[in-house]
DNA sequence: CCATATACCTGGCAGC
DNA sequence: TGCTGCCAGGTATATG
């Protein structure tokens, strides 16, 4: 469920909340990801300063360190005064002076990394090779076109691969290349500077307005309030195959792309 | 270096 | 009803 809206979402839902408040428990469940990469002793104590996104990872700035935490193919974040008892599902939590803050994530893809500063080897590791913020100034369109005209694959794989853009993830790749009447097949570098500012451009909205909308909710994503976002029904394609296309009424055509589903219509989308 | 395949893990669903 | 196989929002790592 995660992509760029939904993590901006779910930061959006308790961000202020949980800014200023002190680490008073931690407590771990299954394995996520990757090791934690420090004891909860070195957590205890501290004051959490912020949260900020960075891609598809939250990063919960700390007074020494910060923990980046991704939530995978089935994360989501809680934070509440008091949760629920946990679950099978629920693999860390966080006990601060504001509130709980939980991760829930069945299939275990999630992880929560402590690292103790940007630089650090873990951060760069996890960080360094993310590509342009997509909803930020520094999304150039020009850096955006290069990229792309030195790339062999296929438009659709090169959004995927985020190293020149972040955040844009099936759901996302699929509508923002309807959006701007682009085959997700055709060959990254093939596409003229025209179609490359359509794209930018489109990214851009199909982002931001999936982030207005509250995310996608597919299965079970929902904020760290436990609210469900809408904007799945405003997908153009994603999901809908063998159904008619919002815009020309013609079917909605299914393919697999590097062992990935992509829905477009085609008609609506040529070269 | 680049592009593609694999692995990780659980649960829901279609089909038999 | 219960079993099997396939599919799912991501991405580091291995392989070609």
């Amino acid at each position: 469920m995660p992509e760029l809206p939904e993590v901006e979402v779910t930061r959006l839902s308790f961000a202020d909340r949980i800014a200023g408040s002190r680490i008073l428990s931690v407590t771990l469940g299954k394995p996520l990801r990757w090791p934690l990469g420090c004891s909860t002793a070195e957590l205890l104590g501290q004051q959490v300063i912020g949260v900020r996104r960075r891609g598809k990872y939250l990063l919960l700035d700390l007074e020494r360190g910060l923990l980046l935490l991704h939530l995978g193919m089935s994360g989501s974040l809680g934070f509440a005064a008091s949760l629920p008892p946990a679950g099978p599902h629920d693999h860390f939590e966080l006990l601060t002076s504001h509130g709980s803050l939980r991760l829930n994530d069945p299939r275990r893809f999630g992880a929560v990394v402590f690292a103790p500063n940007e630089d650090s080897p873990i951060a760069c590791k996890l960080l360094g090779r993310l590509g342009m913020e997509p909803l930020s100034a520094g999304f150039d369109l020009l850096v955006f076109q290069r990229g792309l005209k030195a790339r062999r694959g296929q438009i659709k794989q090169v959004l995927l691969a985020g190293d020149l853009v972040v955040g844009v993830g099936n759901i996302y790749a699929c509508e923002a290349l309807f959006q701007a009447g682009i085959r997700p097949t055709v060959r990254a570098a093939r596409l003229s500077s025209s179609r490359v500012a359509k794209l930018h451009a489109a990214v851009r909205e199909v982002l931001s307005k999936a982030v207005q909308m509250g995310g996608s909710t597919l299965r079970d994503f929902s904020n760290a309030h436990g609210d469900a976002g809408h904007f799945q029904l405003e997908a153009m394609v994603y999901g809908r195959a063998g159904q008619s296309c919002k815009v020309c009424g013609g079917p909605i055509k299914s393919i697999r792309q590097g062992q990935r589903s992509s829905f477009f219509c085609h008609t609506c989308q040529r070269n």
